[in-house]
DNA sequence: TCTGGGGTCCTAGGACCC
DNA sequence: TCTGGGGTCCTAGGACCC
């Protein structure tokens, strides 16, 4: 019997314990483990020098030379010449992806799965499940032992990742998923970092803007002309303030400043999410691809543009969803881009979407300029039971995707998709 | 330093309805 | 006939993340 505020004296909640798990530089932590050569050398997953692309992940030895993730081949293969260089290869790195998942759902009861090198676990209240014994002597308080026991079982967690999968990851645990997040970032490589509850504000306090979640290069631009430039400087400033810089985000960036950030995982990101709580989904498709060389045959363009449709709707097929909404995305050879959409009935069919999307490339491109990328994105997605296919088209569908189970997404394709003199337009992956 | 590909979320204007 | 305002949907663009 009693207030609630006695009840929490008597019974102090324990603060949450959010763990912000990631993957030390994940793509060629892989590749290392199926090419042991590999280990202590520079090396650099994207593709090669000089073709169009970006690093997509680097080892510490290059990022030494000033080469990051995102910097164009051209740059790295200038400040890294020496480098090996490697084609990205998603679907090995999600078997292993899915592997350090695995374990994670032995250590805690919630996972949430960011990316596929990141993730969240909750550890609020599991204070005495892995309490029991050796971790109860600590000298401090209530919470002290909680860290001390929260911080043995996340640094079981890494261990087990390296040795049962082999990959080194990194982690940060804090009251709230920002500052987990931030504090993971700071233990890198291979480290576990703990924020006691209460630190928060003094931990990210010295760091620049952009170490924060949220902070890109724009926000960072306005906030270094309003003159701010480390986080403990924004966390002084008042909500008002900043919300000519963050409109909407400005409440919630202000309050991950404070430490007072969401304290639960909160959703799985659809991309990710086995099954739709919800059972509606949420989210888009797309697919999109940057010419070698910008592109101004039309049986080139109509080839790639069909195949594309071809993809995104075998994908939605696959996750049981229609788009009400389809975007086609143009980028011209100087870079300028543009996007069009267009709403209709709910669809999964490449038959119906590809003759819409050509039409709007027809009306979307009024400049004589050669094409360098073309994308398809599906959204306004819904959910479609497993009926009896009475619809043409979707039989249609249903046949290519039963070719495709078998023996894989290029062996099938529209007649448009195979390009100008009937090849494929895309190998056999 | 000529800039990938997969996503999510926000902004802002216009149409349309009540 | 003129006027106002709110809500919702659609479209285009942009910031940000990994």
């Amino acid at each position: 019997m009693g207030t609630a505020s006695e009840l929490a004296r008597a019974q102090p909640l324990a603060a949450p314990r959010i763990c912000c798990l990631d993957l030390d530089t994940f793509f060629v932590s892989v590749e290392r483990l199926l090419d042991p050569t590999l280990e202590g050398k520079p090396v650099i997953v994207g593709g090669k020098p000089g073709s169009r692309g970006v690093v997509t992940a680097c080892s510490y030895e290059v990022r030494r030379l000033g080469v990051k993730s995102g910097m164009s081949l051209t740059e790295a293969g200038k400040r890294a010449p020496h480098a090996i260089y490697l084609p990205t290869r998603h679907e090995v790195y999600g078997t292993y992806a899915e592997r350090v998942r695995a374990i994670a759902r032995r250590f805690a009861p919630r996972v949430l799965v960011a990316s596929i090198d990141e993730m969240y676990l909750d550890f609020s209240g599991c204070e005495r499940l892995y309490g029991s014994g050796a971790a109860a002597g600590g000298s401090g308080g209530e919470d002290r032992t909680g860290d001390a026991v929260i911080e043995g079982a996340v640094l079981q967690l890494t261990t087990a990742i390296f040795d049962e999968v082999g990959l080194p990851s990194s982690a940060g645990v804090a009251t709230s998923k920002v500052v987990a997040k931030v504090a993971s970032a700071l233990a890198k490589p291979r480290g576990v970092m703990l924020v006691p509850a209460g630190v928060e504000r003094a931990v990210l306090a010295p760091l620049p803007v952009r170490a924060f979640p949220g902070i890109g290069p724009a926000a960072e631009a306005r906030l270094h002309a309003a003159g701010y430039r480390t986080l403990g400087a924004v966390a002084e400033a008042s909500v008002a303030d900043l919300q000519g810089i963050f409109g909407a985000w400005a409440p919630s960036i202000w309050r991950g400043l404070q430490g007072l950030g969401s304290g639960d995982l909160g959703r799985e990101r659809p991309a990710f999410a086995e099954h739709d709580p919800e059972g509606e989904t949420v989210g888009s498709i797309s697919n999109e691809r940057t010419f070698r060389e910008d592109v101004t045959d039309p049986a080139t363009v109509e080839a790639v543009l069909c195949g594309l449709c071809e993809r995104v709707c075998w994908r939605a097929r696959k996750r049981h969803v229609k788009a009400r909404t389809v975007t086609l995305k143009l980028r011209y050879a100087d870079f300028h881009t543009l996007t069009r959409s267009h709403t209709t009935a709910a669809t999964s069919s490449e038959l119906e979407l590809y003759p819409i999307v050509k039409e709007m490339l027809v009306a979307a491109r009024t400049r004589p300029l050669p094409i360098r990328l073309l994308g398809v994105q599906l959204s306004n997605l819904g959910m479609f039971e497993q009926l009896p296919l009475f619809d043409r088209n979707e039989r249609v569908g249903a046949a290519v995707d039963s070719i495709r189970a078998r023996f894989g997404f290029a062996t099938v394709s529209l007649a448009t998709a195979r390009g100008p003199r009937g090849g494929a337009t895309r190998g056999r992956g």
